[in-house]
RNA sequence: GCCGGAGUGGCGAAAUUGGUAUACGCACCAGACUCAAAAUCUGGCGAGGUCAAACUCAUGUCGGUUCGAGUCCGACCUCCGGCACCA
């Protein structure tokens, strides 16, 4: 150890004494209790950023901790190494794929080196190494024995800068969620995975996890899952044995449908109009709006004009007896409930808007109730049914014109018309989802090929599982066009039938990258077996997750597949619960400000404002960086970042490390125990008022850092021990005639300070625990130093004096001191005695250990 | 439009959940050391007011509840996110 603070030499000893003793390696079959630390794993690029830095010091920083409370932590890390990037490389500059993703990895595990974080790299994993997807193929093949995965055609997202299909939730607002190019639809032969199976368990799970994960990543999964509760009614074609079923979450507004429109793209259009004259122009117009979706995508800039066409069919209200007319209009989606509404425009919005473009009826069947008084409120300007209201009445009310029902509340009607829908065979009370299948289909080389095999006679059959992975060639045309690299390399594609052995093609479409992340964490618990996924035995013992710590931009994508893929891997007896992650942080980005702007985004190399953490640990060491970037804002907020505040960290851990080489001789002849041994010893010698009040701001912090670190408030953290460090400042006594006493109060001071800052900056933290006289790192040694409350409370207190609520005065207090004494002490203050001179004094509130408020009049 | 979240010094932010507002750090100012500068150390630092104090005003705005409000209630303003014809 050096007098001077060298960050680089310090960092670089403890880095290479971590890895020879493989000290951060987790052990299965451990006696302690575990904790699963996991941040998510990166996208290996070639260089982490700043947000990187930021998610990884998070982690370590709890990983850290746990394991200094004695638990058995597994922090594991990985690549997530499939994925378009790689792939444009290739296409770009004609390197292979592979080699070009092996080389980023190795880049970017000498970053985390450098910055020190206590990975166990024995459970490594890339997910583009056939032993890692050949259990992606593994699982997508159990699915596809449950019908679980699926292949048809339908109209999917496209992403015309990567040519390749998006899942819905990478499409979300009509954009790519990696490029941000407008996405479009195309129609095409697609694996889809039904996650809408698990839609209810989805929504109703989050029960189990609501009170630790962010509640704005559940409200998204919420709203993407889009629960809705309502019911299916069936209006028989006059005139024709078909039926239209419509989905409705209003079949108390029934009565005033006044017409069925169907989307444009409902299956039924052909067979209604078969023999009807209007069929040319309807189809026209279907035809019209289909494309227009097409080249628009989902992008609606601002509200879309209804437009529609009555196809001149009618259609039965079962309710009312009515005969109305069966449009059809641009505002109904196909792919939501069954493709076809009624229409109720006076008490729905859209349909309101379409009526009154089209003329069409607007019935009142909802009159507004007033709850005071339990009646009806007439509203005049429904009066007279057939004048148009203002605005579509969407409240629940009372049914009025509406038969038998009329009189009944909504919430009652909702319920009870459902089922005599049903008793009358109908219609059923229904619940829809929002949420749609998951499309896993990509036209991409650099991903787990779909193990499907089609052949002429047998059609399509699954790759047997013995015959797992089918590994991804070693080369391929990379041109960029539509179609799959993969379909162009012969022997790939040209392969047996597994069930009479003749010629067979295989699918050349790769899965999206999203199915490695549903499930990689489980693989870390059981990295190397070669004949499963993993042991659900081995699994059982670290999973669930205990902590997950990532950026929020996936609550709709990764933390929803997952979520799906534990419910599958629990229906076929892989694991025994419902949800993979207990508790859930989101940090906030790290964000720079665009050069020539006042705009602060995401550090990135387009955008010209990235920061090279490599440069940062070169500059101030990666301790300063860490505890910098946990320092400077609560994990959960943006973090602007400065240069200007990284200093301050060095400052603080060069104070530090300066304290301790001045003590550090006398405190190690003087070999002591360590606080979290012997927190209450006697200090064994006489301590003066400083070191009683060092070893009382030191239980106070012990007791502050313990508590913060459970909710994760990792800047209040530092700040304590900032303050902690400060008061050596008031103490100052000298190492060269400091009594037993002050010494005893210093090495406990110093040794928690050391204790506590290891999870911030953990090179030094060894280097000086290693300083204060023990041997074999903090690992080995050391446990999280105990607060001991006797010590931590203050001799004396200073109770402020209000009047009237207004600070006055301050007096002193021994803690102890009662109610009467406090009244008394306030009352007798001289300040305050002046002050209620010539007022009566009303009463005084007094909050034991607080504070004192004298009310005057 | 709908749904969330947030507004506290020059800046990042604290505040044991209704009890001393601005902890800790950055920036800034002054002093010590130095021939000098940097580094380091010491002190100061919400606004007004005063030689100094007293005192007054301050947590987006306006009102309310309370002995007491950054915190609770009501209305509004601003910013940031998400969703967007979901029947």
């Amino acid at each position: 150890m050096d007098e001077k603070y060298f960050p680089e030499s310090i960092e670089q000893k403890w880095q290479q004494h971590w890895e020879q003793t493989k000290a951060f390696q987790a052990t299965d079959d451990d006696p302690r209790p575990k904790f699963y630390c996991l941040e998510m794993l990166p996208y290996p690029s070639g260089f982490l950023h700043m947000g990187h830095v930021r998610n990884y010091s998070i982690g370590d920083a709890l990983a850290w901790y746990k394991r200094l409370q004695g638990f058995n932590v597994l922090h594991p890390i990985g690549w997530d190494s499939f994925g378009q990037p790689a792939e444009q490389a290739a296409i770009k500059r004609g390197v292979n794929p592979r080699d070009w993703t092996e080389e980023n990895i190795a880049l970017m595990r000498g970053q985390f080196k450098r910055l020190g974080i206590s990975y166990d790299w024995s459970r490594e994993i890339a997910a583009h190494r056939p032993d890692y997807y050949k259990w992606d193929q593994w699982f997508f093949l159990k699915m596809y024995e449950r019908g679980l995965a699926y292949k048809k055609k339908s109209p999917v997202n496209w992403c015309p800068k990567e040519s390749t299909v998006l899942s819905n939730e990478q499409s979300s607002g009509g954009v790519c969620w990696r490029c941000g190019a407008e996405v479009e639809k195309r129609d095409l032969e697609q694996w889809f995975l039904r996650i809408t199976e698990y839609a209810g368990q989805l929504v109703d799970h989050i029960k189990q996890i609501e009170s630790s994960w962010p509640e704005k990543v559940l409200k998204r999964q919420r709203d993407w899952v889009g629960r809705s509760e309502g019911a299916y009614i069936d209006f028989p074609v006059k005139n024709s044995d078909k039926k239209i079923r419509v989905f409705t979450t209003r079949i108390d507004t029934i009565f005033g449908a006044t017409a069925i429109v169907l989307s444009a793209e409902h299956p039924l259009i052909d067979e209604l109009l078969e023999a009807s004259p209007l069929k040319d122009e309807v189809m026209a117009f279907a035809r019209k709006v289909k494309s227009e979706k097409a080249t628009r995508g989902r992008i609606v800039e601002e509200e879309e004009q209804k437009e529609g066409i009555n196809t001149g069919v009618l259609a039965l209200n079962s309710f009312s007896g009515e005969s109305i007319p069966v449009w059809v209009a641009n505002y109904v989606l196909l792919e939501y409930g069954t493709g076809a509404v009624m229409s109720v425009p006076a008490h729905d919005e859209r349909d309101f808007e379409f009526a009154q473009k089209y003329s069409l009826p607007i019935r009142r069947v909802i009159e507004r109730i007033s709850h005071e008084q339990e009646s009806i409120v007439h509203d005049p300007l429904s009066a007279d049914q057939s004048i148009a209201m203002p605005h579509a009445f969407t409240d629940y009310g009372i049914l009025v014109n509406s038969g038998d029902w009329s009189g009944k509340l909504s919430q009652d009607a909702i319920v009870e018309m459902a089922k005599y829908a049903a008793e009358h065979g109908f219609g059923e009370a229904a619940v829809t989802y929002r949420i749609r299948d998951w499309g896993v289909s990509r036209q991409r080389f650099w991903g787990a090929p779909v193990p499907i095999i089609y052949c002429e006679k047998c059609g399509m059959e699954a790759v047997p599982e013995k015959d797992l992975p089918v590994q991804l060639p070693d080369h391929a045309e990379f041109t960029g066009s539509g179609e799959s690299p993969l379909a162009g390399v012969a022997d790939f594609v040209n392969t047996t039938c597994p069930k009479c052995g003749g010629e067979a093609k295989r699918d050349t479409d790769t899965m999206d990258t999203f199915v490695d992340s549903s499930w990689y964490f489980f693989r870390y618990c059981d990295p190397k077996n070669d004949s499963a996924a993993f042991d659900p035995a081995v699994a059982k013992q670290w999973t669930p997750v205990d902590q997950y710590i990532g950026g929020d931009s996936h609550a709709v994508m990764h933390l929803i597949y997952t979520r799906f893929w534990t419910k599958f891997m629990r229906d076929i007896g892989l694991v025994s619960f419902d949800e993979p992650v207990k508790k859930l942080l989101t940090q906030g980005m790290v964000t720079n400000r665009v050069e020539g702007t006042d705009e602060w985004k995401a550090m990135s190399k387009s955008l010209g404002n990235g920061v090279d953490p490599d440069e940062m640990i070169a500059a101030f060491g990666a301790d300063a960086a860490r505890l910098f970037i946990l320092f400077a804002a609560p994990v959960e907020n943006e973090l602007r970042w400065s240069e200007t505040g990284i200093e301050g960290a060095v400052r603080f851990l060069r104070r530090v490390y300066t304290m301790v080489w001045r003590w550090h001789e006398r405190l190690s002849n003087n070999a002591g125990v360590s606080p979290g041994q012997n927190s209450t010893g006697e200090s064994n010698g006489e301590s003066s008022a400083g070191a009683r009040a060092l070893r009382r701001k030191t239980h106070q912090t012990i007791a502050k850092v313990t508590s913060d670190f459970e909710e994760l408030h990792l800047n209040t953290i530092v700040a304590a021990l900032m303050e902690l460090f400060n008061e050596f400042g008031d103490f100052n006594a000298d190492p060269g005639t400091a009594s037993a006493g002050d010494v005893f109060a210093v090495r406990e001071a110093l040794e928690s300070l050391v204790l506590m800052l290891a999870p911030f900056s953990p090179h030094i933290a060894e280097e000086m625990w290693e300083k204060l006289g023990h041997k074999g790192g903090l690992l080995q040694s050391a446990r999280w130093p105990q607060a001991d409350p006797e010590l931590a409370r203050c001799e004396e207190l200073e109770i402020p004096i209000q009047v009237n609520g207004k600070l006055r005065s301050r007096v002193l207090a021994a803690p102890e001191v009662t109610e009467a004494e406090l009244r008394t002490a306030a009352l007798n203050d001289e300040k305050i005695r002046s002050l209620i001179e010539g007022h009566e004094v009303v009463k005084v509130i007094v909050v034991p250990q607080r504070l004192v408020n004298v009310v005057l009049r």
